[in-house]
DNA sequence: TCACATATTGAGCAAATGCCCAACAAGACT
DNA sequence: AGTCTTGTTGGGCATTTGCTCAATATGTGA
């Protein structure tokens, strides 16, 4: 049915190519897992012969780390970006909605799989802690810039940071399941703690959360 | 050097052999993570032929499944045992102190691979289920014993199992790296947690932690 | 238009894995 | 001791994977 589909030969930079295929890898990653970055199935993506993926990572444990640090780089664009034109808070807000949006399970699911692959994949390992870092620094930075503005009152700003990123990882550790309830769960924990890390008062996040875990009532009075 | 050693047959009945197989399977995934479930590395480390254990779990997904089991049985008869010899508080405080402890990193470890290659392995993500409702159901239980005895106050004994499972995972997630400042931040919060969820006041917990964070100085007054 | 640097292919090897099955022998039973 | 059930082996086949390398052809620059 499907014939071979002999396309001709085409030749792209090495640049261009290089990124090509990490894209595609990325796109695997993302959609299936890391496991299943093959020299084989990258090429069929790019439409390529399994050759000139070795050509340009010469072993595949490189593929998997660029294509790890490719996608958590897009996602931190879209999450953790510098942006000075919107407030603090708002985008702590923004930062918490998106990761408990389901439209981000994909990248959830992809740092527990980076994290389980880093364990025989020593690139991948580097790769890991590297993107770790630049999302700890970037967040650390969004709270230091609240704090100087007046919006947050923080003591240790890299602490907090730590902190909810961690809050954020146990949010999306079920992105396998029928999330609704941790994320309900965890969702108002999460704001909750982000609240009280930041100095804000109870609700000041959450109720203007787009995602809003259902109710978010404090009731100190029991 | 290593001369094959070819051991003298010996005859086990099913049931032994069977379980053999999945402790050695276990202590492999355990160890060195599930990907390493192998037929032959199986084998190896029973001292016996690949093809045996083929005999017993006829496809390596199910004995992976069963290996995971397994282990995770092994686990909650460490951590989550009825017991009625002991009060609530004092169990609560053994299980937090339990899943923040090196000791068990590799269980940790175990319970994230078992997400990620779940996806690939129907008959582990059926495992996996089991053991999370399991694993919930009992410390449900063990919160409902403390309600019942007057130590707890808890409006909703599944949520807050549930809440206090989901972060034992978070503190659980960094297993690899050096965890000790992402598992005194997150320990600390999960003490605070449950004590909140429990109705304790703060410290009930924390302060007769064996293992515990540094300074839980509950500091109310900014 | 033609040559040339090099991006790309095609073919293949070695290793590892899951699975199958006929033959073998350990040990229980008579 | 001999028999017979069945736990166990040995060998092998089909796939998949990573990786290598000489040969090919594409597109640029002379």
């Amino acid at each position: 049915m499907t014939a071979p589909e002999a396309t001709p030969r085409k030749r792209r930079s090495p640049e261009e190519r290089r990124l090509e295929i990490a894209s595609a890898a990325a796109r695997i990653g993302l959609a299936e897992g890391l496991e299943r970055i093959t020299l084989r199935r990258v090429a069929e993506d790019v439409g390529v012969r399994p050759g000139l993926i070795s050509h340009y990572f010469p072993e595949v444990d490189g593929l998997v780390a660029t294509a790890f640090a490719h996608a958590a780089e897009t996602e931190r664009a879209d999450m953790l970006a510098p942006d000075t034109t919107r407030p603090p808070d708002e985008r702590v807000i923004a930062l918490l909605d998106e990761v408990l949006s389901p439209a981000s399970a994909d990248f959830s699911r992809l740092w527990l799989n980076a994290r389980i692959v880093s364990r025989y994949n020593a690139l991948l390992r580097q790769s890991l802690a590297e993107q770790e870092t630049l999302n700890r620094e970037l967040l650390t930075a969004l709270i230091r810039t609240g704090v100087e503005t007046g919006d947050f009152v923080c003591a240790s700003p890299e602490r907090s940071a730590l902190l909810i990123l961690v809050l954020l990882d146990a949010a999306s550790t079920y992105a396998n399941e029928d999330v609704t309830e941790v994320t309900a769960l965890v969702g108002a924990l999460l704001f909750e703690t982000a609240e009280r890390e930041l100095g804000l008062a109870p609700g000041a996040l959450s109720a203007r959360s787009a995602h809003l875990p259902p109710a978010a009532a404090p009731d100190p009075a029991s």
